[in-house]
DNA sequence: CAGTATTTGATTAAAAACAGTCATAATCAT
DNA sequence: ATGATTATGACTGTTTTTAATCAAATACTG
């Protein structure tokens, strides 16, 4: 198939560069620039590429962060919203966990230049604030999950104990009336011990995320301070989450960040 | 001087960002537009920055490897060939722990699709073997130096010491007779919990290091198992390696075709 | 082969970013 | 202090990019 394949020689072209113009790559393959709008806005949609005024930038970010769990491509607009709205939550000079997944690492962007002392278990979230010199970084340690890129295991619950924090930002795959869901035994063990440390528990998670059930429970609705969640959410959903005492920030995905 | 103040803070975000657009930066600043543009064009200037329409790139070291150590480029002919004939010192199957470093990365880069359990506490090592499904990957938790991406500190210690290794393989600043040295305190206690935690230690250091002395001893020279370096290393020093029990293996930097 | 769906490229108005200019404010040296 | 120099922010018209629309071309399906 011409499309696909035209796709593929975009994306290499854009990661040959890591910066490419529309008009550019209009040329070079051959097409209008409509065109690579349109597959640009796809790659996207992947995860893959990252739309700026202007042109594209490679966002497999780098061969560093390879394409850590698929699912990045997903809701890309909605979690950028929810983290645009989930960054002022936390204050500077706070000390706060960030968890991994992708909407935890949109905040975790959004965090990086700010004054904080940061706790991750997440590797892509690590490399972020790693040479940012206005926070500090405390890496939790443990074993590496290679397709999500974060640590878990006795060694990071072990950790964890021993550490205590004013918030956490966390990641779930699923929410139920009986309360979070997450796919990992481990992560989700790692994750209650993430809460316990922290003073205020915040969750991110888009509005797709409500009633689907995932492998392992993490906690009860009522044990979470604070849910970010974007504007597609229902309603009665809505009144669930504020039934359950939690504070609900809805984003509003409609504009592309600033 | 504030404007220079500002220019620092101003490439620190660029660079944290990768990317950023210019009413961001003037908004987060507190600066007009016009300012922005000023100090990026400058900033563009001395080549710290890329300026694209609608916003800024940062073009300073490489994104792949983010700076980690300006002396990644010092003797790096030499640091690859010792990386060369230090990774078959590791055997399939075996676990390791590999410390932080230009050299240690260089024989980590070598060891990526082995079958290995790893053992790091080095961001850049762990993200080479993050998505490496031949091996395991144990990350070691504590304080991120933001110079090298080492984690390091009591936590760091502490998870160390529940741990039991095959291999060791270390990084040293320097070498005199008193031993090997470092010029981190808390890294070198923690390369201390390392070598507890291993049955062998090897240490990789190019000719440079002997003779130079360093912020903080290390250990003994007897207590090291192996030593790798190049052949520019000198005869006396040589002997006295040997005199001190350790296998000394020489790599030869040659001139290939890079 | 006809009919439908998808992909493509041109065209448009609207929005964003650009370079340049100028008056004001801050800083510096005398 | 004073005058000169520089830094800054607002404003302008111009250029570029964008999103959206639509008709033509291409590929699929029964």
């Amino acid at each position: 198939m011409l499309a696909q394949e035209r796709r593929n020689r975009l994306l290499e072209l854009i990661r040959a560069r890591s910066f490419a113009a529309l008009p550019e790559l209009a040329d070079v393959l051959g097409v209008s620039e409509s065109t690579i709008r349109r597959d640009v806005e796809q790659l996207e949609d992947q995860g893959a590429a990252r739309r700026i005024h202007g042109g594209v930038l490679y966002a497999g970010a780098s061969p560093k962060i390879p394409h850590f769990d698929a699912s990045q491509s997903a809701r890309w607009k909605e979690k950028k919203a929810i983290a645009q709205r989930s960054a002022p939550l936390v204050e500077d000079g706070e000390t706060v966990i960030l968890d991994g997944g992708s909407t935890t690492y949109e905040v975790a962007r959004l965090l990086v230049g700010r004054s904080l002392h940061v706790v991750t278990n997440s590797l892509p979230v690590a490399n972020l604030f790693a040479a940012d010199a206005s926070s500090d970084l405390v890496l939790i340690g443990g074993n590496i999950c290679p397709r999500t890129g974060n640590t878990q295991g006795p060694l990071a619950d072990k950790m964890l104990a021993s550490l205590r924090v004013q918030k956490t930002i966390l990641s779930v795959a699923g929410i139920k009336e009986e309360g979070f869901f997450n796919n990992n035994l481990l992560l989700v063990q790692t994750e209650q011990a993430m809460m316990r440390a922290a003073d205020e528990v915040i969750v991110v998670a888009d509005s797709s995320k409500f009633g689907r059930q995932s492998l392992a429970h993490l906690c009860a609705l009522g044990a979470v301070d604070y849910l970010v969640s974007d504007s597609g959410m229902d309603q009665a959903w809505q009144a669930k989450v504020r039934a359950a005492g939690m504070h609900l920030v809805l984003a509003e995905p409609v504009v592309e960040g600033t």
